[in-house]
DNA sequence: CTAAACGCTCACATCGATGACAAGGGCAAG
DNA sequence: CTTGCCCTTGTCATCGATGTGAGCGTTTAG
């Protein structure tokens, strides 16, 4: 498929596709033309990079990751696993953050509640 | 106290929390000369702004609740109370995608560690 | 063959929170 | 009074992912 097709299919933008390819997130092979032509498994791979750039983590840090998405590769497999490990205690305690952050969400969510229960007894 | 206590307490920097003050997160009495005073609830509240927008809030939504975290407000009570309630919804769905990507990660570390073993024996 | 729809690269623009720096005023200790 | 540190406002710079548009080649349907 062209990248159209994958972009309908991942909902990620045309350029944003390029701009992955550009950091290293994604391979393409390319038609004599230029074109670039994906499979299916592309679309698999999109999603986990959607996923990933979603979680807040960096086009490099991903990158650091990738080349063990696809076939673990033996050179890079122990920088690789660190890089997971540290990116795994990063999101656990991103996580952590805004469930504090909604707990104290949910604090003024009651004050306030309270408060407009108060006024409509008035 | 002035900025430079605040900021060492709050772990803001001073720009930070002049930005927070624009923005209408903060309000500060001024000395004669024009110096912000700031008293010790100011702390609490640099702190529950910091974790608001650690949790990706804009400061746009956070100013929205703002004049609801000191005395609730009647008149922006209700419109708060929107805010504050859509932005629970965007906190927990994202922390259900950090939780994905989390759980994706374990999967890529886990083939990572298999293969890994997998050479060793070899 | 032609036109529409798609693809290519390159380069500049955007957003939000913050850093950095300039030019100046306020205040305490020597 | 001077020195040193803290404060003020204002402006420009930064980062990363993505939007946008120009200028030009490719593929496909009529």
């Amino acid at each position: 498929m062209r990248i159209g097709e994958l972009s309908a299919r991942t909902g990620a933008s045309r350029r944003s596709l390029r701009y992955y390819e550009q950091q290293g997130l994604l391979v393409s092979a390319r038609s004599p033309s230029g074109q670039r032509c994906y499979d299916d498994d592309h679309v698999q791979r999109v999603a986990l990079v959607q996923s990933f750039l979603a979680a807040g983590m960096s086009s490099r840090t991903i990158a650091q990751m990738v080349p063990c998405m696809t076939e673990p590769n033996m050179d890079r497999a122990r920088e690789a696993l660190t890089a997971m490990n540290q990116e795994r205690n990063r999101l656990s305690s991103t996580i952590d953050s805004l469930a504090a952050a909604r707990t104290a969400l949910d604090h003024l969510i009651n004050v306030n509640r309270k408060f407009l229960a108060n006024v409509a007894e008035d």
